[in-house]
DNA sequence: CTACGGTATGAATCCGAAG
DNA sequence: GCTTCGGATTCATACCGTA
């Protein structure tokens, strides 16, 4: 357990679970201190009578008193409550995600648009093994659905883009995710065998969820931390967490499961990154250091050329500047890439210019 | 065009579109006479500026004024008001389907709610083919969400589950549905050849939901009738339909394609209600994807023929079923691969379905 | 005729560091 | 705060022209 100590009286205990209710936990907390808000919030399920399978077993459904809210306007009181304070410890660039089903994640997605949070997506859970419609009446319940958002509009959130798409086989991720519910042994289990947590989520999504939107040493908050999956996820990877839990025999099976949780190394927590964190190379530089000549020529895709001057801008027939405005004018785009777009003529080869800067880039590192 | 005389003097025009406000003209309507509303309203994406695609080519968003809206509020007032009126008109027993995005989808949701509307369902249409996320900033908006809600808590809404069971090749219809966006032929052009309408929903989608709460002769209004793409699934399946449409050159675009329509035949309308097993690959979806058309022929190798129905199922001369129930009856086998059995006919030669098949699986892979 | 390669396009809240 | 400008960024599918 650790503590860091803010501006303020308030200090922010990490790697902890805070026992009592969310909204009074969270209040405890500093402004502006959290990295991200993960939340699995209680449904508002409103299931009517028992439920049972064809054979006659009893489906064992989400009745818990925590779950229990006598209509739309209460449970519309407590998710503005949560947000709020929830958008209070944010840090500025913070984000929230927030999963839920048909039955509350409307409401909740209203609110966090009304509380001024700005909807980055909405993702969908695609269940592999969802339990059936036993009763034939409506399509079976096989997706949930989560929102992520941004603290305010315009924020700089985070999304490691590359990392996601290097997970996804090379192809960009996509908005709807197929992930198997949590089963087995990931399953946790009361002393008698029945299940720790009705509503315990796969690692699976969580692990998505933080590679995706938060960077090693971020602070993630839980504010329904049940049994501990997020928690359990930052811990491997990395990231510090605060959980809050209501619900004492839930913070029991949490703790002895962060307990076992091994961290991973740190080899394997690096993750693909993107082009843009590389450092800014002037084009200029390549003159500088006589790697291309003033008056030299440079050429694009379609033969044209520009002449490069010792400033490190070019000149063509009917344009002057940058790499990028010049390539830009030439093909009538609105922008261009002169680092990709222009060559230059070693032993009447054709080569890229960005052949150069990765050349300098590698000398800085 | 018919018109239904009812209580009061209002009277229910059918397989007409109505011009004008989709609130004043439902509100000219009587109460309690659909059994279906399918409406996609205006999403209100708030966009900016403008995005253009790696290859420097611009993305033709939607700027119409219709999808323009001052504020959450605004956006609030008008949803209230339409979903009143819609539900003013519906029967007893009737439904409504939504579909929209994260922009807008959560508002929609809980003005239902709100409303007294029962929801029964969010089912997620999973695009194969989204747009890409261009700027990487990011997940591919890659699906869309429809609500299902019936009038009332308690209502006897109407749920194909049998029909839809066999649309799945025996497997119970799911809440996310894998379908391609509208494109190609099937896509609305204007004279210039741009595209029609911006926002135009591919006919396969129009059919499940039809197929599964709607049965043949029921009134379906769709209150934003765009292009028409709900008129002409539900003139197909022998619904009866009314739309709204307030753009009178979308209304004109939605004639002419409604004149085209033909409605299949009623034999291929009847839709199974026996129990079935059997797994795999969908026959259902060749139907639904407009790969067959319902009341088509499929032959099997000694000439025999059978009837595509809308569900999926066939029909020959004494055996009803899946492609591989019906081809087991003919030949008097215990058992038969319908999709190396059956053909049909393109160009006067026999074509096996199998072809189907493996096209959509390379879609999907 | 098929095969193949280049091009067009789809409901999109789509950049960020430096000056 | 502002403006400027460097430079990073796409997947599936349909269609069309050419070989």
């Amino acid at each position: 357990m650790t503590t860091k100590t803010l501006e303020g009286a308030k200090t922010l205990p990490l790697n902890e679970i805070l026992h009592g209710d969310c909204i009074e936990k969270m209040a405890s907390l500093p402004a502006g201190s959290v990295d991200l808000v993960f939340a699995d919030p209680p449904y508002n399920l409103q299931l009517k009578g028992t439920l049972h399978r064809p054979d006659n077993s009893k489906v064992d459904a989400v009745d818990d008193a925590w779950d229990k809210f006598s209509s739309f306007a209460a449970y519309d009181k407590f998710t503005t409550a949560w947000l709020k304070e929830a958008r209070r410890i944010l840090k500025p660039n913070g984000a929230i995600w927030v999963i839920g089903s048909y039955h509350n994640i409307f409401r909740v997605g209203a609110t966090l648009q009304d509380l001024g949070y700005w909807i980055l997506n909405d993702v969908v859970w695609r269940k592999t093994n969802p339990m059936p419609n036993f009763r034939g009446k409506r399509f079976t319940n096989a997706h949930e659905t989560m929102i992520w958002a941004s603290r305010d509009e315009g924020a700089k959130y985070t999304f490691n883009y590359d990392a996601l798409k290097a997970l996804n086989e090379g192809v960009q991720m996509r908005s709807d995710w197929v992930l198997p519910i949590c089963s087995g042994h990931e399953r946790l289990k009361d002393a008698d065998g029945a299940k720790a947590h009705p509503t315990q989520k796969p690692q699976s999504l969580l692990h998505r969820v933080l590679i995706g939107s938060t960077n090693p040493g971020d602070v993630v908050l839980d504010p329904f931390f049940g049994t501990g999956t997020t928690g359990a996820v930052a811990k491997m990877l990395g990231r510090d967490f605060i959980g809050i839990e209501r619900d004492e025999s839930y913070i029991e099976v949490a703790k002895r499961r962060l307990d076992r949780v091994r961290r991973f190394d740190r080899a394997g927590l690096e993750v693909t990154t993107a082009k843009r964190a590389e450092p800014r190379v002037p084009f200029g530089q390549l003159v500088e250091r006589g790697m291309l000549r003033p008056g030299e020529m440079l050429v694009n895709p379609r033969g044209q050329q520009a002449k490069v001057r010792a400033d490190g801008t070019l000149v063509a027939d009917n344009a002057r500047g940058s790499i990028h405005q010049v390539g830009a004018a030439l093909d009538g785009a609105p922008s261009c890439n002169g680092w990709t777009y222009w060559s230059f003529i070693r032993d009447g080869q054709r080569v890229p210019i960005d052949i150069l800067r990765q050349q300098i880039r590698s000398e800085m590192s």
